[in-house]
DNA sequence: ATTATTAATCGTAATATTGCGATATTAAAA
DNA sequence: TTTTAATATCGCAATATTACGATTAATAAT
C-alpha cells in the first residue's frame, strides 16, 4: 500500500525513522555536511554546491527542515541554513548506545 | 522523476544514505530494537513480535540485510537474525564525530 | 512419503519520493 | 516604482516503497 503503519510504532521508533529517513538521501546527506563545512550557509550556496536544481534543493531543505534536522534564519532576501546541534547529538546518542548495548552483548548466534 | 542521483555523490554520501534509508522505517527500527533485546533472534519471532504479514517483515528484514546492517544464519528450517554491530558502530562513529565538529565549531548563525 | 513449519518470492494495488520547469513570493537594489 | 535576486510552491511525470495474499522452496517432523 505504500503508506507506513506509523500507528502501530511507538513514539521513539518513529522519531527515529524519520530523522533516518530524513537522511536517507545522498542529497540530504551532501547539504549535511556542506553545511558542516561552512561558517555562512546560505541556501543559493548549496544549490552552486549540489549538482541539482534549485526546486528539488529546496524540496530536500525542507524535509531536512520538518525532521528538525537543520534550522533557517531570514536573512534580507536570503535564507541561512544550520545543522540541529541537538538533533545531530540525539543520533549519535542513539548509536553509540546501540552499539555499547551490543559489544556488552555476547554474540549468541552469527 | 523519482530515481535518486547517486551517481553525482561520493562513495560516503551514498553509503551513509543508504544505511539511514534502510533505518527510515519504523518497523525496520523496531526489528533492529528487538534484535537488540534477544538472545535467539529467528525470523519468526519478529513476525509474532510486529504488527505486520510475514512477508512484509521479510521485505523488511532483506532491507536491513541489503545495507549491511543485519546478518542472518540458517538453522535447521529457521533463519537466524542478527545486528551487525560493525554497521552501527560505524553510524555511531558519524554521527559522534559530526556532533564534535559541530560542538567545535562557532554558531555564527541561526 | 506425507505433512507441517519456516521463510522467501511473486504479483499487484495504493501511496510516496524524486526531480524539475514554470510560477509565485519576498525583499533588496537601482 | 521597477527591476533584480533568492527561495518557495505548484504541477506533473517517472520511479520507488509499502503492504499483503498467494505461492514456492526447503527443511523438520510424523
Amino acid at each position: 500500500m505504500g503508506i507506513s503503519k506509523t500507528t502501530f510504532f511507538n513514539d521513539t521508533q518513529n522519531h527515529l525513522a524519520t530523522l533516518c529517513k530524513a537522511l536517507g538521501h545522498p542529497a540530504r546527506i551532501a547539504i549535511i555536511q556542506y553545511l558542516l563545512s561552512v561558517e555562512n550557509c546560505i541556501c543559493g550556496d548549496i544549490v552552486n554546491e549540489l549538482p541539482l536544481a534549485q526546486p528539488t534543493i529546496s524540496q530536500h531543505l525542507k524535509e531536512l527542515k520538518n525532521a528538525n534536522l537543520i534550522k533557517g534564519n531570514i536573512e534580507g532576501n536570503a535564507i541561512c541554513y544550520c545543522i540541529n546541534e541537538q538533533t545531530i547529538q540525539y543520533l549519535a546518542e542513539y548509536f553509540n548506545h546501540t552499539s555499547q548495548l551490543l559489544a556488552k552483548k555476547k554474540a549468541t548466534c552469527c
